[in-house]
DNA sequence: TAGATTTATTAATCTAGGTGAACGTCATTT
DNA sequence: AAATGACGTTCACCTAGATTAATAAATCTA
């Protein structure tokens, strides 16, 4: 649909929008993440160019999201809308091909994400976010990356400590 | 491709066999799970009747499969097995609309699993789980569903006898 | 149905990582 | 250039859940 900038720290998505947004990223860095109860923010991931962001139980559901959606760096993206009624599958992206290509390469992020938060230990989840997003770990605060693996900037500062005196 | 029925306990896929496997269940449960490095169990997810299991990240990346696939229950299932370059789109699974709407289903799982696992404490991973597969409490060892949340059987227990408390 | 094996419970420790606070370094604003 | 405010680091605690072990209950098997 539209062409849009956005600029570091903007939002683009609140929670509980009445439409759904699917947004593609051309340059730049987004964020998407919740927050809970005690105002604590979870990220759910992180979209460098080429990613696509949406929110897939809101719009398989039909309902609205529960995601923000902010911009991390000054940022070209892609928005398309879609109606909360509007359904899988077929008018959802541009084509059939398309959507199952991005849909495939959006459960394996997740499938890598859900064996990691299994189980891992904070350094072997680093690891594996190093491995996932090898391009950005210079590009965002550290608090996000931690926010991210599920844990507190603390503990990600004294493994990267721990890392560099080996 | 072929119904089989298999027994309880009976394994049904092993890590790194040479072909991709996509298993329907008809009737029965199984589970999908890693073994990590020091031998424990970390399930993946679980397959009620209805339910597809299917390894995406091989699939998409061309790769064998890193996860067992056993029955809890007999089941009657229904295999189909592809070659281990075989690729998405489209041969995957019977049409496109069918492909995306259990890609979407897919993901909409795993985006809760992402986000319960991200910060919540054991107890609310456990009513989550009761949400995600309601009909299954009663049939699953409950030394599998501390490993699907990724705690220990002991803090499950523990858990499980604070909320009768109340 | 007895014996063997697996699973669940309980309790006593232990520990990875959380919490909160203090402090230093940048970057932005005025 | 001083002031403000993010961010990262370090440290002293604290706590949720892991680990270990012992016992009981349920399930399997011959």
């Amino acid at each position: 649909m539209g062409i849009k900038n956005v600029t570091k720290g903007e939002i683009v998505q609140l929670p509980n929008e009445q439409k759904h947004k699917i947004i593609r990223v051309i340059t730049g860095l987004l964020k998407m993440y919740i927050v809970d109860d005690k105002g604590k923010e979870h990220i759910y991931m992180f979209a460098p160019e080429g990613w696509t962001l949406s929110d897939f139980v809101a719009i398989t559901e039909s309902k609205a999201s529960i995601f923000f959606i902010d911009a991390i760096e000054n940022s070209q993206i892609e928005i398309t809308t879609k109606d909360l009624n509007e359904k899988l599958p077929s008018t959802l992206y541009e084509n059939t091909t398309q959507t199952i290509d991005l849909m495939g390469r959006r459960i394996a992020t997740l499938q890598n994400r859900v064996v990691m938060l299994l189980g891992f230990s904070a350094l072997n989840r680093y690891k594996q976010f190093l491995l996932t997003y090898p391009d950005i770990v210079n590009r965002v605060p550290q608090k996000m990356i931690a926010s991210y693996l599920g844990i507190t900037p603390q503990a990600l500062s004294k493994i990267r400590g721990q890392k560099e005196t080996k």
